[in-house]
DNA sequence: GTAGGACTTCGAGTGCACTCGAAGTCAAGA
DNA sequence: TCTTGACTTCGAGTGCACTCGAAGTCCTAC
């Protein structure tokens, strides 16, 4: 799974390893590293960068964020607070809550558009079934 | 809540109607038009569009279709599917099934995005509390 | 009759989140 | 030595779904 080993415990990723381990593209990687929502990474002798266990972590979580709905912008802000220290726990703790509640309606949301395609899908049947009963001509034949 | 009325139960909506009843701006409707998803409204003398309670409903469905995640692009194949006829309807089952599935799938991820953000808050939440109990230095000082 | 306001068309612009490509560097293998 | 290939930086390009703005028309009220 990772690429090398650099001394006891001391394992790394190379940025294939990262793209593979999180799901993120190579270039969302870099992406991501240039616009400030990791800190810039280790480089290797050759220049490659080494991502580190926490490194992965802290890319999950952007994920998290993201997948919540939070917009690029606003992860920036986000990390610039994790970054402020301890004091900005609580902006912290108000920016997930209301992801969280964002979240919530947008669950509530897609199950009301299930059911509504559910509902579509019910109708339509119907008409399959409906069609099929009865024969699209008045002949009485049975289709090729 | 409609504008006018042309006849006895021939209601019709004016693009500022239909956009209020539906949540969709103005533009976005023209936009729709433009694209083909909707068929060409009804024009007034002067004009202005002149929307049914059908073309309303038609709305709805083009929004309950982008709600499940379909880009514009297969709405324009979905929509071109019921101008063909009943014969598409297998079709076009096909198609909200598949939505349907994706649809089942943001869902389950999006419960497991609230859980991990619950963690997440959990944990902030709990440093939080300790950061209350124990002062911000050792002086044993209560803060101001 | 003329000013205001809401509509029309149409093409161009926006914002977002990537995504790509060119040009360069470096290390390993034939 | 020379090719291969994966990495690097950086700016530019893409795709999506709107969103806007300019220029024109038409009706109403003053």
């Amino acid at each position: 799974m990772h690429s090398k080993s650099y001394g006891v415990g001391m394992e790394s990723f190379t940025i294939d390893d990262a793209a593979r381990e999180t799901g993120c593209s190579k270039h969302t990687l870099r992406y991501y590293e240039r616009e400030g929502l990791l800190a810039p990474v280790a480089k290797a002798a050759n220049g490659h960068r080494r991502y580190s266990e926490d490194d992965v972590g802290r890319i999950r979580f952007l994920q998290l964020l993201r997948a919540t709905g939070m917009p690029i912008r606003e992860m920036k802000e986000f990390v610039a607070l994790t970054h402020a220290g301890d004091h900005t726990i609580a902006d912290r703790v108000a920016v997930l809550a209301h992801y969280r509640e964002a979240l919530l309606a947008r669950m509530a949301a897609d199950r009301e558009h299930l059911q509504r395609l559910e509902h579509k899908l019910d109708y339509y049947r119907g008409a399959l079934a409906a069609a099929d009963a009865v024969p699209e001509d008045i002949t009485g034949n049975v289709r090729a």
